[in-house]
RNA sequence: GGCUCCGUCGUCUAGCGGUUAGGACGCCGCCCUCUCAAGGCGGAGGUCGCCGGUUCGAAUCCGGUCGGAGCUACCA
């Protein structure tokens, strides 16, 4: 309804260099790559089957079209300006772990506000913490990613290939060429590279008088904030010690290889560090609370902040929209362009999401991972959808919303800052309504792996998919998940032997004066009979005309009938059920049933 | 402890000075029905954290207070 108010965030002010790189990139960058990713959908995922997990359905295929939207005349205007930047976001996970559930959701957001903007979203993996990243997770991650269905724009790009120039962000990584599952398609981490531009980083720093050695130990440091916390004063940060040093004296020291870190010279008498959250509003923080943080470490690695600028710059990311828990690191950031004399991007946080105890949402709560809910049956366009309208809402009405909705409709203003609360439950819900909505022909594919956990065979799934098909009506309204699968179909694959469920035929079949034996041989002569078509209507009419003349209610024939057939008084519809199995097969049901409850 | 942020039905949210505080999930009831679902209809559930103030009028603006969360590393 709402014409989309895509007017894009700007900078209020942009420097003169800023402002020139960011036009020359309007200019050269940004309608090739649109170009690139709409042509090429991305669809041609390997069957799912296929892949190492068993339960990777194919992604949903990426939006075919998010162009000509009416507005790209005003945006190419916009971009002119020269206060504009290009809409650039990135993701930035760290290969540490898998895709959480809140790192989704950011990726989420971040795809979503490039796409309603005609951005780029450009893929990082932050692996600056050698220790922890793995190759594996990063495996993981970008598998999880392409799963939901995030197409991104550029990348993956390890920090170092952007940083060193021979950056792929002029050459979008299509999603299909993208590393799929089990090689690894892209290089060994780039860590030489992205050192050598870090370091250059720090040398501009240098030169403009804004960073310094520090010869402060590890271990003196955490002594003196031990003291520091002891005291009442409490620990007010590190205490810039070195700052004060004589230049020559440093140099000297430098050159006698004693080991140092790097700081950054954080301004004193400089009045509270303000940004205008795009999700928060306006953020202060008092200056003097900021110290002069590690920029570069002993070893020469530069820490996760100064890397995260270093990169953003680089990149010429636009739009900064990550975790809530990075709001107090946005600060030091700032403080960080500011001595690089560059404009910082536009901060938008995003708030935390919560297990339903109020905590921090983990491992604790169950599934936390995006692997874990897709291992579960949950579909990603119903992952997508609930992550999205968890923190964002289009108008408070709406509850379903496709992802190319989303993609012209996301906007930040709309974010919310409360935490939220993962709500399985609705989730489910949610699930099940995409279930029932994705239709008879995507069916056998995504629910694939699930048939031939309930006991299907593959060859047989492939002869015979019409008969796949017929699955579809009697399932779709009565699953939450896909997992649900195996169970709710194993009757059909039991062949004779039918597992009776104990309570079922306790209430059902043996129940005094409930006539089921009766009702079983009845419904057997009618079965057995090769006159009626085997054909649900057919069937279900026939059956149903053996009621009135013995003075019995059509259930009363049906439930012994289900329970003999399908095993239980709870399962999909019956006849149609029958219609799915051999007449021989369905005979057998029911004489074994026959047999093991009256004896017969 | 310090700094920052948050606070509307159980949960996700709409609301942006005047509404019977709206929607969704869940819950309850009815209808439909071969079971279970799905679907339709209806219902319960919120003194808008609390206290003051501004105003003819406050969930909406201001101050305070309480509660919760995040950060406070040579981790990200």
């Amino acid at each position: 309804m709402e014409p989309s108010s895509s007017s894009t965030p700007l900078t209020p002010t942009a420097p003169a260099a800023a402002g020139k790189l960011a036009s020359d990139q309007a200019a050269a960058g940004k309608p090739a790559s649109d170009q690139d990713s709409a042509d090429k959908p991305a669809s041609d995922q390997d069957s799912a089957g296929k892949l190492a997990s068993g339960l990777l359905s194919a992604a949903t295929p990426a939006s075919p079209s998010l162009q000509g939207s009416p507005g790209d005349g005003c945006d190419q205007e916009a971009l002119a300006s020269p206060m504009a930047r290009p809409v650039r976001v990135r993701f930035a996970p760290s290969p540490t772990g898998m895709l959480h559930i809140g790192g989704a959701r950011t990726a989420i957001y971040n795809w979503a506000f490039a796409r309603a903007n005609g951005g780029s979203f450009i893929l990082r993996i932050e692996d600056t913490d050698p220790e922890r990243s793995t190759e594996e997770n990063t495996q993981v991650i970008l598998r999880a990613l392409q799963w939901l269905g995030l197409d991104w724009d550029e990348g993956p790009s390890f920090a170092g290939d952007a940083l060193a120039g021979n950056a792929p962000a002029s050459e979008p990584t299509s999603q299909a060429a993208c590393p799929s599952a089990d090689k690894g398609a892209f290089g060994p981490y780039r860590q030489s590279l992205r050192t050598t531009r870090y370091t250059q980083t720090l040398e501009t720093l240098k030169a403009r008088g804004a960073a310094y050695p520090c010869f402060c130990s590890k271990d003196l440091l955490d002594a003196k904030r031990a003291a520091a916390e002891q005291a009442e004063g409490g620990y007010a940060g590190y205490d810039r010690s070195c700052r004060s040093l004589d230049p020559r004296e440093a140099a000297a020291r430098i050159a006698a290889g004693e080991p140092h870190v790097w700081r950054l010279k954080v301004p004193i008498g400089r009045p509270e560090i303000r940004f205008d959250d795009a999700v928060y509003g306006t953020v202060a923080f008092p200056a003097e609370v900021m110290d002069d943080m590690v920029l570069v470490r002993t070893d020469g690695s530069p820490t996760y902040n100064f890397a995260v600028v270093c990169d953003d710059a680089d990149m010429q990311i636009s739009h900064v929209i990550r975790g809530d828990d990075h709001l107090s690191n946005t600060p030091r950031q700032i403080l960080i362009y500011e001595a690089l004399g560059m404009e910082p991007p536009v901060f938008a946080h995003l708030s935390m999401i919560l297990g339903p105890d109020g905590k921090k949402l983990s491992k604790r709560h169950g599934a936390a991972s995006v692997e874990e809910y897709r291992d579960r049956g949950y579909l990603p366009d119903a992952l997508v959808n609930f992550l999205a309208l968890l923190g964002w809402s289009l108008d408070g009405e709406t509850t379903l919303i496709a992802r190319d909705e989303l993609a012209k409709q996301f906007s930040l203003e709309r974010v919310t800052k409360k935490d939220a609360v993962f709500d399985e439950v609705k989730l489910d819900w949610m699930n099940g309504a995409y279930i029932r909505a994705m239709g008879d022909s995507a069916w056998v594919g995504l629910a694939r792996p699930w048939l031939l956990a309930a006991g299907a065979q593959a060859l047989d799934l492939e002869r015979r998919p019409e008969w796949y098909h017929k699955l579809y009506p009697l399932l779709a309204e009565r699953l939450t998940r896909l997992d649900e699968i195996p169970d709710k179909l194993a009757y059909l694959f039991w062949g004779d032997r039918v597992a009776l469920d104990d309570e079922s035929v306790a209430s059902v079949l043996l129940k005094e004066g409930c006539r089921a034996e009766e009702a079983l041989l009845a419904c057997r002569e009618v079965l057995a009979d090769t006159g009626i078509p085997w054909e649900c209507e057919a069937l279900q009419e026939a059956c149903r005309a053996l009621a009135e003349p013995r003075g019995m209610k059509a259930k009363a024939l049906f439930q012994p009938l289900r329970v003999a057939v399908c095993g239980n008084k709870v399962s999909p519809p019956l006849f149609e059920s029958i219609e799915l199995l051999d007449r021989a097969d369905v005979l057998a049901r029911i004489d074994s049933t026959l047999h093991r409850a009256f004896g017969a």
